[in-house]
DNA sequence: CGTTTCACG
DNA sequence: GACGTACGTGAAACGA
């Protein structure tokens, strides 16, 4: 092995395990051993090797948690609470791994990762090598000088002097001084008291070392900063010997032993194959390439999947900045000739409605992609901004031209768009008359096919399934208060990571799609998911009206009544005044100060002050009863009446909300920014909040909901023929229930018997509990317990559903809808009986909600079609999980109520009849 | 940034 | 015998 070292990259093998672990969703292996940071471990491995031209590689470890530094300060990272329990088997698994790469595992007793990693540099560097060490740990950065460089592998960042001085604000050599000063929390690390990164920074720039500043210390001016300073000076003293790396550890194994090896693929291979890693199996096939001898950089490629088996073996990225019309054309034609594109948008913010199109990056084949700049600032603009000025003055097609050119495609019908969250990309394109069709979603297909299981963002998506880490955008456009819009990023920056995205898209793409045919969930990604998206992106883009001056007069009302309230509770406290707001200023008044009986503990040991807790207060003391009070009108103020009035779009006078496609466990749409399915409707308070929600002048709303549609799910898929029978009865399903289940004829059934199975009754649909339904009805357990029994008896065949449901669940890890959607039930094996009830509750109202979210997104998709066929331009607004808003014109209400509701009663076929109730109004308050 | 509370289905 | 729950969301405010 006598090869002289030229380039060493060491890997901070500890430091990566807990940044996997935290940043990806769990996983397990066939045995229920969790692995996810050994995944996270090996992908990072293949992807550094393959990218990486060293010599030289190890992968080092922490030893165990006793260093030399503790003895020099006991305190040493003594708070730090023992590794996670899905983490400890995880350990000796990623040193497994390293073996399995044929790389050293490095380790030595009494030191740290760092020591050993701090004493090979200064080795390498001595032999005349250059350093890289892979980590995040801000502790390394004391090393980055000549010739030694870090990588964050997790945000795949270069980190050089330019980036420890934006850190620390001192160079490298200067960075352990500047933490013996600020210290560090994360390792108890003591520092000086009263002096943070940026004061230390500066005292240290000012007298050149920790030394010399504290030989000086008494000239300081600020008195708090001397005195601190003097009466410190040896807890800095002993900081620095903390935070200080050693670099004279004696190393287990000579430098010279770490030389790369010739890959063996076998041996990793067999590796993965005993994780359960056949994603990573698949890159193998193609051999482990250990040093790319190019510049270019190499990236491993995917698993090539059986149905598409013309992935080439190795992908080089090529990414082109296209600024001429004949570029334009070539890659048109490219995406053309192959009939599939991955297409993504860059723009100025969230909101499609309000950002301006920055540019358009197409991806023709894996490592295949270009940038087309639509909207960039001028270069002296750019350079004032970021990373110094521009080498040369770039040249943009005009924006005409290219959206002229692009038109076409994205419109052609041979031609397969695939985004990732398209339903932006088609807002924006609309904005500029430009339609996309056909399409595909990678995050819908990931959504489809694992459901809640993990995340399904590109930059979490990637990282799963391609091992590799995207440019974050962070890097692109800064954070915080320095962040800038894309269109005043540098244009090769935003090349490298506009094209990125449309490239990685078009791998996920290759690596998604062939799943669904082989997990069965074809038909519901084609008839329910990706149908959805231009229905959803056009009632986003459509918005509702609401009346500005009927919410401002609101909240100025709320404003007044909610001062009077304070007031009253402030002199009702003594006079002693408080925050309101704060739940745990106020559960000292009401069990500290006021000595109120029954306070209970939330499981944080603060007093708990919800509604239920403060209602059962009311009838002891005024001062609960007002806080209650107070809430209700705080909540509708800030929540609703302030912040809607703030959503109002200028351009359109309407609020647009957003629908997320892929955000919940049982498939139900979500809507944020501002949320439109939970305005205010239960109290009469609230109620005016949707008042405000109002039609067009000579327009009204039509609002239409099933009736009792997860419940009616229920009789259907658990087959309870009493439950059937009651939904044919028809009329009133609680107190038919009540009478069937309680055995009263249906005349003598009064209020309260007809609330305690209503109660039963949502108490099924939620994977009913003794203690659920007692807290919710405000009945000891032990009735509670007899009313479930009761209820059983009468309907026997839900105890099957819910005993089959739950072994579904726990056979597959989640329980499918009737329209075969896949909702996951983690936690279902857990050893924590409470963590496994929770779960089994979840799996029992997954079918139940699941396949309510089916029904009604079969009618929103077949809605429009039902319209226009019938004549109508009514338009679809809002949709809130059962029910529907539309607009139409006053003359057309009653047409689109009867279409509607015949369009949304057909969406299914049950054993028991869907029925839909509408409305029609001129306010979303009284269409219902 | 986690916790608590509360609006909806 | 104890655990700690009704299912699914998103927003605002507090306080570290």
């Amino acid at each position: 092995m006598g090869e002289a070292p030229r380039h060493v990259t060491l890997i901070d093998g500890s430091g990566f395990i807990f940044r996997a672990f935290h940043g990806l969703p769990p996983m397990t292996r066939a045995d229920g051993t969790p692995v996810n940071a050994v995944y996270g471990f090996t992908t990072m491995l293949m992807k550094l090797l393959a990218d990486s031209s060293s010599d030289h590689v190890a992968v080092i470890f922490d030893s165990s948690r006793k260093t030399f530094r503790s003895a020099i300060y006991p305190e040493y990272k003594a708070h730090r609470p023992p590794a996670p329990e899905e983490l400890v088997p995880q350990f000796p698994l990623v040193r497994e791994a390293t073996r399995a790469f044929d790389l050293p595992a490095i380790e030595l007793e009494g030191f740290e990762a760092d020591d050993l990693i701090a004493t090979y540099a200064r080795l390498a560097v001595e032999a005349g090598a250059r350093v890289t060490i892979v980590s995040s740990d801000k502790d390394l950065m004391q090393l980055v000088g000549p010739g030694v460089e870090m990588i964050d592998p997790m945000k795949n960042r270069t980190i050089g002097e330019a980036e420890v001085r934006e850190k620390f604000g001192v160079s490298p050599d200067k960075v352990v001084d500047v933490q013996a000063l600020c210290g560090d929390s994360s390792d108890n690390v003591p520092g000086v008291p009263g002096i943070g990164v940026k004061t230390a920074a500066q005292l240290i720039e000012e007298y050149g070392d920790l030394d010399t500043l504290l030989a000086r210390a008494s000239e300081i001016k600020q008195p708090k900063r001397r005195e601190s300073l003097i009466a410190n000076a040896d807890l800095a003293r002993i900081s620095r010997e903390l935070v200080r790396l050693r670099t004279d550890a004696p190393v287990p194994v000579p430098l010279s032993e770490l030389d790369v090896k010739p890959p063996a693929p076998e041996k990793l291979a067999a590796f993965c194959a005993a994780q359960g890693f056949r994603s990573l199996m698949g890159r193998l096939n193609a051999k482990i390439p250990t040093a790319a001898p190019t510049a270019t950089r190499a990236v491993l490629p995917t698993e090539a999947p059986a149905e598409a088996p013309s992935l080439p073996p190795k992908v080089e990225t090529a990414y082109e900045l296209v600024t001429d019309l004949a570029a334009l054309e070539n890659w048109i034609a490219l995406a053309t000739g192959g009939g599939l594109v991955g297409f993504d948008t860059e723009t100025t913010g969230l909101d499609p409605l309000r950002a301006r199109l920055v540019g358009v990056s197409l991806a023709v084949a894996p490592g295949r992609a270009c940038y087309i700049p639509v909207l960039h600032a001028p270069a002296q603009a750019q350079g004032d901004l970021l990373g110094g000025p521009s080498t040369d003055a770039p040249q943009i097609i005009p924006a005409a031209e290219t959206l002229a050119r692009l038109k076409p495609l994205l419109a052609d019908p041979s031609v397969l768009k695939v985004g990732h969250n398209i339903k932006y990309d088609m807002q924006v394109m609309a904005m500029q008359g430009l339609a996309v069709e056909p399409f595909d979603d990678t995050m819908l297909l990931s959504y489809a096919l694992d459901g809640a299981s993990h995340g399904h963002g590109l930059d979490e998506l990637c990282l799963l399934h391609l091992g590799h880490a995207n440019i974050p955008f962070s890097e692109v456009c800064g954070s915080g208060r320095n962040q800038v819009t894309f269109d005043r990023v540098p244009l090769d920056k935003a090349r490298d990571y506009a094209a990125e995205d449309a490239d990685m898209t078009l791998r996920l793409h290759a690596l998604l799609k062939p799943r669904l045919l082989s997990e069965r969930m074809v038909s519901v990604y084609e008839t329910l998911e990706r149908p959805l998206v231009p229905v959803i992106a056009a009632m986003e883009r459509d918005g509702i009206k609401v009346d500005r001056a009927q919410l401002m007069a609101l909240s100025e009302d709320f404003g007044r009544r909610l001062t009077e309230l304070e007031t009253e509770v402030i002199a009702l406290n003594n006079g002693e005044a408080f925050n309101l707001g704060s739940p745990q200023q106020l559960g000292k008044v009401l069990f500290e100060t006021l000595n109120l009986p029954g306070g209970k503990k939330t499981k944080t040991g603060q007093w708990a002050t919800g509604a239920d807790v403060l209602e059962e207060l009311a009838p002891l003391h005024a001062l609960p009863a007002r806080l209650l009070d107070w809430r209700q009108l705080s909540k509708l103020k800030g929540t609703y009446t302030d912040a809607l009035v703030a959503q109002i779009n200028p351009a359109t006078g309407r609020v647009h909300t957003s629908y997320s496609l892929a955000a919940t466990t049982t498939g139900r749409l979500s809507s944020s920014d501002p949320n439109l399915q939970n305005i205010p409707i239960r109290t009469e308070e609230g109620r005016k909040i949707r008042h405000a929600f109002v039609a067009e002048p000579g327009k009204k709303l039509v609002s239409a909901d099933y009736s009792q549609i997860e419940l009616r799910l229920v009789a259907h898929v658990a087959e309870i023929a009493g439950l059937r029978d009651a939904f044919a009865h028809g009329a009133d399903i609680h107190a038919i229930t009540a009478s069937q289940v309680f055995g009263v004829p249906l005349d003598g059934i009064d209020p309260a018997l007809r609330r305690r199975a209503k109660a039963i009754n949502f108490g099924i649909i939620y994977g009913i509990s003794a203690f659920g339904l007692a807290a919710q009805l405000g009945i000891p357990q032990g009735e509670a317990k007899a009313y479930i029994e009761a209820y059983f008896a009468r309907y026997p065949e839900i105890r099957a559903y819910m005993e089959r449901t739950k072994e579904e669940a726990r056979d597959q890890g989640f329980v499918t809808t009737l329209f075969g959607r896949k909702v996951f039930t983690p936690g279902i094996k857990d050893k924590n009986g409470a963590m496994r009830a929770f779960a089994e509750r979840a799996a029992i109202n997954g079918p139940i909600q699941g396949g309510a979210a089916d029904i009604i997104k079969r009618a929103m998709i077949r809605l429009p079609a039902a319209l226009a066929a019938a004549g109508l331009s009514a338009r679809l607004l809002l949709q809130v999980h059962d029910e529907l808003v539309l607009e139409a014109p006053e003359a057309e209400a009653d047409a689109t109520v009867a279409v509607v509701k015949q369009v949304m009663e057909a969406a299914a076929s049950l054993s028991v009849p869907l029925l839909v109730e509408a409305g029609i109004a001129d306010t979303w308050g009284a269409a219902h």
